[in-house]
RNA sequence: CGGGACGUAGCGCAGCCCGGUUUAGCGCGCCUGGUUUGGGACCAGGAGGUCGUGGGUUCAAAUCCCACCGUCCCGACCA
């Protein structure tokens, strides 16, 4: 029997909160004694803590069991020359740690390379297709800047799997797998996720998509949908905000003094509706001076800006470089009579608008009735704005809302860019030598932790689901160090529960009745048991529910069945988790 | 990598500006004894510190100066 006593387990509870936690789940992990600090991102995980993350891995485990995923366990440790080979050297940067005193090893990130290396050893034929192959092992990465405890970490730990395939078609099977499993994953582990298309970015490959938990901690900013469940990156987002209406007429150009108007609402201020300026920005695109053109206020997407240009590298001008691109100064510019000819990209709110207003070029002008058909040459219209909260969905016109989220899981379709790189190609049923279609899919497993708890605490601790709980029940013994019969029942409830599989840890500690009280909520077992005094006189022991509070009194012979309904009741209950 | 802040006992902090009664303090935690006993008890006694590290200024440095290290925050970055 696993023995658990609270007296003589390792569990440092804090009852103030560290200065260095900001995110709650932070804060939480710290005080009811999951984690510790070792580093800057680098964390050691105490029993209780560990016991979450196996069954949190246990759960992933299953699931990936059930789509024929085969475990593996890769090394950490990864010979350089396969990541040259894929680039990734290069693409990783400082995120790669390198080891120093012995050259030519590198910590692995990610395994796509080391899945690919093992499968150009053995896999050479389509009959040997497909395969799905994971592992849960520690990363590492060196985070610029590691952040709110275990949600960014240098290393961490991470269920990472890899799909191999002969046809394309199989990668999309393989891919809708992962993505069903790890929506059954999320929902066992009690998270309330959505799903958001992303751009697959440095791993390459044509699609992806991410599974984000809502969470103020999070880092992503994405926009949903309450109604119909549409969410995206807001790097990606829509929304169905109306165009710029066409005019019946078309005034001619015609160039007014602005004297001080450095901005659309001192243009506003003037009398001139937002719906009608035409705001410009000039970005530096791989070196390149251009001009971007949105209406109004609408604020500028340099996510999209930059997929739409394909561009490596893009910022603003500086203040100086509007001077000599322009003329003028932020505020005054504008896309007609450019003295530095350069390409002009519009929103597509924009598209084919006339009776614009937008800056001169000159310090204190501004033209009005600009017709973008008539008036400029635009190199072309796509979706750069940023979406704002309140906004109609795109799909079904209610309101949108924007939210930070926490991105637990993601998925890949990568292709055959590291098979090719390494040199991982079969034979089909024609005879015919081709690359392996891969795919890759990761979860972040102290993710689903903290994010579990930032959707799951109240202000006296954490409230655990019986699946990912570190214990199910939390036996309180107040007085046991002079109460003999709170101590005899104790014991035997303690040994009863073990016994039909209750994992029980038991406060068998000469403390007050309010430190255990306390210290219960704070680690949030689903369950907690007392015993007490109390309890005897009123002819049993008292049950309370972690996340409700509800209390129920049971005589200590009914004690057992009683845990073991409300457990059951606990994990039935889907009041954690609603899937989308 | 740019900007900012911090580093004093296990945790939270004061002291630093204006150097010297400081034997470096407070709360929590910890140890001992007693009292208490269903929501972080009370009384008494006690242990615990190279004031992040190194250098400099000075008769004298936790306190002033420089460098380094560490941690946190904002930004950049981020399969």
């Amino acid at each position: 029997m696993t023995s658990m006593r609270f007296s003589r387990a390792f569990i440092p509870t804090l009852r103030e909160t560290p200065a260095e936690a900001q995110a709650l789940s932070h804060q939480l992990m710290l005080r009811a004694g999951l984690i510790r600090q070792l580093a800057a991102g680098v964390y050691s995980f105490l029993p209780l803590g560990w016991r979450v993350m196996q069954k949190v891995m246990r759960i992933i485990r299953e699931e990936m069991d059930a789509i024929g995923g085969q475990e593996f366990h890769f090394p950490a440790l990864n010979p350089i020359d396969i990541w040259q080979q894929t680039g990734r050297v290069e693409a990783m940067g400082d995120v790669l740690f390198h080891i120093k005193n012995r050259e030519g090893l590198v910590l692995a990130p990610t395994h796509e390379e080391v899945v690919a290396f093992h499968a150009r050893q053995h896999v050479k034929s389509y009959k040997d297709l497909p395969q799905i192959w994971y592992q849960i092992q520690p990363k590492f990465r060196n985070e610029p800047r590691p952040r709110f405890g275990v949600l960014r970490g240098r290393q961490f730990t991470m269920k990472d799997s890899y799909s191999l395939d002969a046809t394309w078609e199989g990668l999309d099977e393989s891919y809708e797998k992962h993505a069903r499993a790890y929506r059954r994953i999320f929902r066992r582990c009690g998270l309330r996720v959505f799903v958001v298309g992303a751009s697959s970015g440095a791993m390459g490959g044509s699609a992806s998509q991410e599974f984000m938990v809502e969470s103020p901690a999070g880092e992503d900013t994405c926009v949903v949908c309450s109604q119909c469940g549409y969410a995206a990156n807001v790097e990606v987002a829509r929304s169905a905000v109306e165009p710029t209406a066409r005019l019946p007429e078309s005034h001619p150009l015609e160039r007014f003094p602005t004297p001080g108007v450095r901005s659309i609402d001192d243009l506003v201020a003037r009398g001139i509706p937002e719906e009608r300026c035409a705001k410009a920005l000039v970005y530096i695109a791989d070196g390149q001076p251009l001009m971007v053109l949105l209406r109004g206020n609408d604020e500028l997407n340099e996510a999209k800006l930059q997929a739409v240009l394909q561009a490596v590298w893009l910022r603003p001008a500086t203040p100086e470089e509007l001077q000599r691109f322009t003329g003028a100064s932020a505020g005054s510019i504008g896309p007609i009579g450019l003295p530095t000819p350069m390409p002009v990209i519009a929103d597509e709110r924009l598209r084919d608008a006339n009776e614009l207003v937008s800056g001169a070029n000159v310090d204190g002008y501004h033209f009005r009735h600009i017709d973008l058909q008539r008036d400029c040459r635009i190199e072309h219209y796509a979706d750069i704005r940023t979406v704002q909260a309140g906004e109609p969905c795109p799909q079904c016109t209610a309101p949108l809302r924007i939210v930070r989220a926490i991105e637990v899981g993601h998925i890949f379709k990568l292709g055959t860019k590291y098979s090719e790189a390494l040199g991982a190609f079969f034979l089909d049923e024609h005879g015919q030598e081709r690359p392996i279609i891969m795919g890759s899919y990761g979860i972040g497993v102290e993710r689903i932790i903290a994010a579990f708890i930032e959707q799951n605490h109240d202000e006296h601790g954490i409230c655990w689901i019986p699946a990912i709980a570190p214990f199910h029940v939390h036996l309180l013994a107040l007085g046991v160090e002079r109460e003999e019969p709170v101590r005899r029942v104790a014991e035997q409830l303690y040994q009863e529960l073990w016994d039909s599989g209750v994992e029980t840890l038991y406060d068998d500690r000469p403390e007050s009745a309010g430190v255990k009280f306390k210290d219960a909520d704070l680690i949030g077992l689903p369950l907690q048991l007392i015993v007490s005094p109390r309890s005897l006189h009123s002819g049993g022991v008292e049950l309370k529910e972690r996340r409700s509070g509800k209390r129920h009194h049971v005589p200590v012979e009914e004690a057992r069945a009683a845990v073991r309904q409300l457990l059951h009741q606990l994990s039935e209950e889907p009041q954690w988790a609603t899937l989308p």
